[in-house]
DNA sequence: TTGGTGCATGGAC
DNA sequence: GGTCCATGCACCA
C-alpha cells in the first residue's frame, strides 16, 4: 500500500525488536519500507506500529539528519523528521522548538507543514497489529486523535508492558533488580516501562491510557511473530487495535518532565543530539513542568501523577550507563509541585538503597561508580575531597568523598556518613537520594524509608485506601529542605520550610490516606530508631546480595511472631482429632493440616482491660471481640455475632481510628517491652555455648542436647561462621552420640587440656587466698561468714529458681554451676575473669565446690555419664587428687566468664589454655 | 580493647 | 572474563 506518496513494501532486515515502548514488537525478519533517506536506502520501519527501525525512542541527530523531513512552516524548506513526534518532542518545546536550517525561525512541530512526514507519527492510524498503514501525514495538523477513554495506565497494563520489555530488552532490568523481591521488580519494570512511554512522548499520548490495552504475542498469518495491541478497556474492547499516534498539536500536547536518558550502548557513540548540545545544566524540571504538565492533558495528569517512577538523570557525565536501579525516583506529583515553586530547581541525580554496610557504624556509604563519577566532583586522588551535601532537614553534612583502588577500577564512598544516616533515623533497605539544586549546584540528600514503600504497597491493598489513587507506592519521599521535594513524612515536616510544610499538607497523597498499619509501622520504626540508635546487633538474612538488615529486636519479633503465628492456627474445620497419648502427653492428631485464623489485635486499656479487635475483611472496619474469641481465616461484621449493633459494615466504627491507633501503638510498644523482657530471659537461662559444649562433653548428650544448646549459644558468639573453627563450632552435630571416655577428638581433647588448666588455676588461686587469709583475720571473718553465713544469696546474683525444693543453697549453687555455667574460654592468666560477676568470690565458689561433685550428679540424675567423664578426666590428670579435686571443682570462676571477648579470643584461636 | 582505615575478596551480573 | 560492589578483615592508632 502507499501512503504519503511513499510505497511501502516489506524489507528484509532481519529479526528485530521494536524498540518503540508501547510496541515492543519482535519483527520477525521483515520490516516495512520506509520513506527514501538522503543518504540512500530507506527507513525501515516497525511493521506494527510504523517506528523506524532505530524506533522513535532511541532517534536523535543520526535520524533527524537520515529519515524524513518536514518544511519549515515559515520558509518551507526542509527541516527535520517525525521521530522527533516521540522521543524529542519535549526537548523541542523546552527549548522553543528547533531553528530553521534555512530561516532560523523557531519551527515548532505542529506549525510544519507535514508533507514528508513519515509514517508511524503524526497521526498515523495503524490497524490490525499494524499490518496496514495509513497515510500518517494527512492528519499531521488535526488535534490529537485520541479514540481512547481517559484514565490511569492501570497495573495490569503496566505489567503487561513489563512482561513486554523485559523479553524485549533483557537488560534493561539487571538482574540484582530481578532477584530482588516481587515488590522491587515489579516496581522496576514500571519504572523503566514508564519512562519508555515517558521517553516517547505525545507519540503515546493516545497510549497513556487504556488504549495500551493489552499486548500479546501473536503469530499472524503471514508467520511473523508480532505484538497485537488490543484495548482492555471492556467497555472499550474491539476486536482490533484502535491506537491513534499522537499528533502534536500545538498547546495542547503535553510534556513529561526530564529529557530521556538512555538506556542502550548503541546510543553511545552516536553523535550528540542539537538539543542536548550545550544544555547540561539547564534547570529541567519547572521549565518542563511549566509547558507541560500544567497545560498538558488531563489524561496523561492522570497518568503519572501518583506515580513513583524511576527516571533517568538528564545530566552527568557518563549518565547513559547509570543502572534504572540507581534512577531517582519521583512522583509527578512532586514534580507538578515543583512547578508551583520555583525557587529552586532541583536535579535528581540518582539514589541508592542502603546496605548493611552503608548502614552500618562503619560510616562508609558506597557509591555507585557510575553516579559518582557521573554527579560527584572529578578526583584523582584517593584520598578525595571534602563534600558538603545538606539533608532535608537543612543540615549540612561534609563527607569525605573518596575512592579507593579496586580491581583496576575504583570505589567510591562517602565517609562520615554515620550522623547523618542516623540523623534521618535510615536502615538498611531504606533509600537515600541525591540531588542538586539550582542554582548553586548545591548537593542535597534525601531518603526514603523502605519500611514506607512496603506499606504503601500495603495500603494500596487496603480497602479503605483512596479511591481511584494509584495502585502504585504512594509518595514518601523526603526531599531536601529548600527545594520543592519537601516531601510528606510527618516525621521531617517539623524541620521543613513552611511553606513547604503547606504545601505537602495540601496534597492529597497516598500515604495522607494511611491506614492503621502504616500508623503503626511508621511509629514503630520511629520508636525502634529512637530507642536504639546505635549499637545493635546486626543479623543479615538472604543471599549476600540481597542482604537486609535486622536489628536484633527484629529477629526477636520475628520469632514472637513466629511464635503468635502458632497461635492463631486452627484445627481444620469439622474434623475431630484423634487423641494419641506420648509419654504422659496428650496429642491431637488431625488427618488435615491446620489453618490460619483471622489476625487480631489485643489492646490493653489503660485501665487495664484487654480487648480484642478484628478488622472486617469486606468494609476494614474494626471491631471488637471478646478476648477469648478465636476467628476463621474470614471475618466480617456480619459474623460479629457478639455485638449485634454492629454486625452490619453499614455501623461506625466504636471508637475512632485514631484512638485505635493510639491504643495498637501503647500495645505494640507492651508487645515489644514483652519480646525484650522475654529474650532477656532466655538469655538468662540459655547456657552459653560452651556452657553447653562443657555440658556435652562432660556429661555426655543425656544432659540435653549439645545440639540445641549450641543454637542458642551460637547467636552469642560473635564469629561463628562456617569454617569457624573455635570449641563451639567444631562439636559435632547434635545426634551424633556422645564422646567415649576414650575420645580423642579435638573437641574432647580441647575440654579435658582446659579442664585440666583450670584446676590447676583453681588449686593455685585457693592457696593463694588461703594464705592470704591466714594473714589477714579480718577478711578472713568476713570471707568465712560469706562462706558459711546467709550471705551467700547475696553474693550469688544468679537466677536460681525459686522452686528447688529440698536442696541447700551450696547445691543450688553447684548445680547451677555444673549444669551449664562452665566456661571453659576462660583464661587461666586472666586475674579479672573472677570479678566479672558482682558478688562472686573465690571463696564462695571454693565452700561450693567442696560437695562432692558424686553428691551433685545423683541428685540431679546425671551420674553415669558424669562417671564416665570422670574417669575420661581422672585419665589425663597428673594426680587421683587433682582429678578428684576437678570433679569438685567443676564451679570455677570460669561459671561466668563468658564475655565477648573470651568469645572472640578463643575464635581466633588465639587463647592460651595450655 | 576498640574503632578506624585501607584494601582484599568473592558473589552477582 | 571483566566489572561492580557489599562485605570481610588485617593492621594500626
Amino acid at each position: 500500500m502507499t501512503g504519503a506518496g511513499r510505497e511501502i513494501i516489506w524489507s528484509e532486515m532481519g529479526s528485530k525488536i521494536c524498540m518503540n515502548a508501547v510496541c515492543g514488537s519482535i519483527n520477525t525478519h521483515e520490516w516495512k519500507k520506509g520513506w527514501p533517506l538522503r543518504s540512500g536506502g530507506y527507513a525501515h520501519l516497525c511493521h506494527n506500529c510504523g517506528s523506524t527501525y532505530e524506533n522513535s525512542v532511541f532517534c536523535d541527530t543520526f535520524h533527524l539528519e537520515e529519515t524524513g523531513w518536514r518544511d519549515c512552516s515559515s520558509c518551507g524548506k526542509h527541516l527535520h523528521c517525525g521521530c522527533i513526534a516521540s522521543k524529542s518532542l519535549y526537548e523541542f518545546l523546552d527549548y522553543g522548538g528547533v531553528g530553521c536550517t534555512s530561516c532560523a525561525s523557531s519551527s515548532r512541530v505542529c506549525s510544519m507543514r507535514n508533507d514528508k512526514t513519515p509514517n508511524g507519527f503524526g497521526g498515523s492510524k495503524i490497524n490490525d497489529g499494524g499490518s496496514k498503514i495509513s497515510n500518517g501525514g494527512e492528519s499531521q495538523s488535526a488535534p490529537v486523535e485520541n479514540k481512547v477513554a481517559h484514565g490511569g495506565v492501570d497495573e495490569g497494563r503496566l505489567l503487561q508492558l513489563c512482561k513486554i520489555m523485559e523479553a524485549n530488552e533483557p537488560n534493561l532490568l539487571p538482574q540484582s533488580q530481578r532477584a530482588d523481591t516481587n515488590a522491587s521488580l515489579a516496581q522496576t519494570k514500571r519504572d523503566v516501562v514508564m519512562h519508555k512511554i515517558e521517553e516517547a512522548g505525545p507519540g503515546f499520548s493516545g497510549l497513556t491510557q487504556s488504549s495500551i490495552g493489552s499486548l500479546t504475542f501473536g503469530k499472524p498469518d503471514n508467520g511473523r511473530t508480532m505484538l497485537e495491541v488490543k484495548d482492555m478497556h471492556e467497555s472499550l474492547a474491539q476486536p482490533s487495535l484502535n491506537m491513534t499516534l499522537g499528533t502534536l498539536s500545538g498547546s495542547s500536547n503535553f510534556v513529561l518532565p526530564f529529557t530521556g536518558g538512555i538506556l542502550d550502548g548503541r546510543e553511545q557513540n552516536k553523535p550528540p543530539s542539537p538539543f542536548q548540545q550545550g544544555q547540561r545544566s539547564r534547570p529541567i524540571l519547572p521549565k518542563l513542568l511549566k509547558s507541560g504538565i500544567a497545560g498538558g492533558s488531563e489524561t496523561n495528569r492522570g497518568v503519572f501523577t501518583h506515580i513513583r517512577m524511576a527516571r533517568p538523570p538528564g545530566e552527568g557525565r557518563g549518565k547513559n550507563q547509570l543502572l534504572p536501579r540507581y534512577w531517582p525516583r519521583i512522583t509527578d506529583r512532586e514534580l507538578e509541585q515543583l512547578s508551583g515553586d520555583l525557587k529552586s530547581t532541583v536535579v535528581p541525580l540518582f539514589e541508592k538503597v542502603l546496605s548493611a554496610s552503608d548502614a552500618g557504624r562503619i560510616g562508609r556509604l558506597v557509591l555507585p561508580k557510575a553516579c559518582a563519577e557521573a554527579y560527584f566532583p572529578p578526583i584523582s586522588q584517593s584520598e578525595g575531597l571534602p563534600l558538603r551535601i545538606q539533608d532535608i532537614k537543612g543540615n549540612e553534612w561534609t563527607f569525605q568523598f573518596r575512592f579507593w583502588p579496586n580491581n583496576n577500577s575504583r570505589m567510591y564512598v562517602l565517609e562520615g556518613v554515620t550522623p547523618c544516616i542516623q540523623s534521618m533515623q535510615l536502615r538498611a533497605g531504606d533509600t537515600v537520594t541525591f540531588s542538586r539544586i539550582d542554582p548553586g549546584g548545591k548537593l542535597v540528600m534525601g531518603f526514603r524509608k523502605a519500611s514506607k514503600d512496603m506499606q504503601d504497597t500495603e495500603t494500596s491493598a487496603l480497602p479503605n485506601g483512596t479511591p481511584g489513587e494509584t495502585s502504585f507506592p504512594g509518595v514518601v519521599e523526603n526531599f531536601p529542605a529548600g527545594s520543592c521535594y519537601s516531601g510528606n513524612s510527618q516525621t521531617n515536616k517539623g524541620s521543613m520550610d513552611p511553606h513547604l510544610i503547606a504545601a505537602s499538607e495540601n496534597l492529597p497523597l497516598a500515604d495522607e490516606d494511611i491506614g492503621l498499619h502504616r500508623c503503626e509501622s511508621n511509629g514503630d520504626s520511629l520508636q525502634q530508631s529512637v530507642s536504639n540508635p546505635e549499637k545493635k546487633r546486626t543479623r543479615n538474612i538472604g543471599t549476600k546480595s540481597k542482604r537486609l538488615l535486622m536489628h536484633s529486636e527484629d529477629v526477636l519479633e520475628l520469632r514472637l511472631t513466629w511464635e503468635e503465628a502458632q497461635d492463631l492456627l486452627r484445627p481444620p474445620p469439622s474434623v475431630n482429632p484423634s487423641i494419641v497419648t506420648i509419654e504422659d502427653h496428650e496429642f491431637e492428631e488431625y488427618d488435615e493440616p491446620p489453618v490460619f485464623g483471622k489476625r487480631t489485635i489485643f489492646i490493653s486499656r489503660p485501665s487495664g482491660g484487654q480487648e480484642q479487635w478484628v478488622q472486617c475483611d469486606d468494609c476494614s472496619k474494626w471491631r471488637k471481640l471478646p478476648v477469648e474469641v478465636l476467628l476463621p481465616p474470614k471475618w466480617t461484621c456480619s459474623d460479629n455475632a457478639w455485638d449485634s449493633s454492629r454486625c452490619l459494615c453499614a455501623v461506625p466504627e466504636e471508637i475512632s481510628l485514631k484512638e485505635l491507633e493510639n491504643l495498637v501503638r501503647a500495645s505494640k510498644d507492651f508487645k515489644k517491652r514483652r519480646t525484650v523482657e522475654s529474650h532477656k530471659a532466655a538469655q538468662e537461662c540459655e547456657p552459653s555455648g560452651l556452657d553447653a559444649l562443657a555440658c556435652a562433653a562432660v556429661l555426655g548428650e543425656n544432659v540435653g542436647d549439645p545440639g540445641e544448646s549450641s543454637v542458642g549459644a551460637t547467636t552469642k558468639h560473635p564469629r561463628h561462621r562456617p569454617g569457624c573453627t573455635c570449641i563451639v563450632c567444631i562439636q559435632p552435630p547434635s545426634g551424633k552420640g556422645k564422646h567415649k571416655s576414650t575420645c580423642t577428638c579435638n573437641v574432647c581433647m580441647t575440654v579435658k587440656r582446659r579442664f585440666k588448666t583450670l584446676m590447676l588455676r583453681k588449686k593455685k588461686r585457693q592457696s593463694e587466698r588461703e594464705a592470704e587469709a591466714a594473714l589477714k583475720d579480718d577478711s578472713l571473718h568476713k570471707d568465712e561468714s560469706e562462706t558459711n553465713g546467709t550471705s551467700k544469696d547475696e553474693l550469688f546474683h544468679m537466677h536460681i529458681p525459686e522452686n528447688e525444693g529440698g536442696q541447700s543453697k551450696t547445691q543450688i549453687e553447684v548445680a547451677e554451676a555444673s549444669a551449664g555455667k562452665i566456661d571453659l574460654n576462660c583464661h587461666p592468666n586472666r586475674e579479672d575473669m573472677q570479678l566479672e560477676v558482682p558478688g562472686l568470690t573465690m571463696m564462695s565458689l571454693v565452700q561450693a565446690t567442696r560437695l562432692p561433685l558424686e553428691d551433685y550428679v545423683k541428685q540431679n540424675g546425671i551420674k553415669g555419664l558424669m562417671y564416665e567423664q570422670q574417669a575420661s578426666l581422672g585419665s589425663c590428670l597428673p594426680t587421683q587428687d587433682t582429678g578428684e579435686e576437678s570433679g569438685r571443682h567443676l564451679s570455677d570462676e570460669g561459671c561466668h566468664a563468658s564475655t565477648s571477648s573470651v568469645w572472640e579470643r578463643d575464635s581466633r584461636g588465639e587463647g592460651n589454655y595450655q
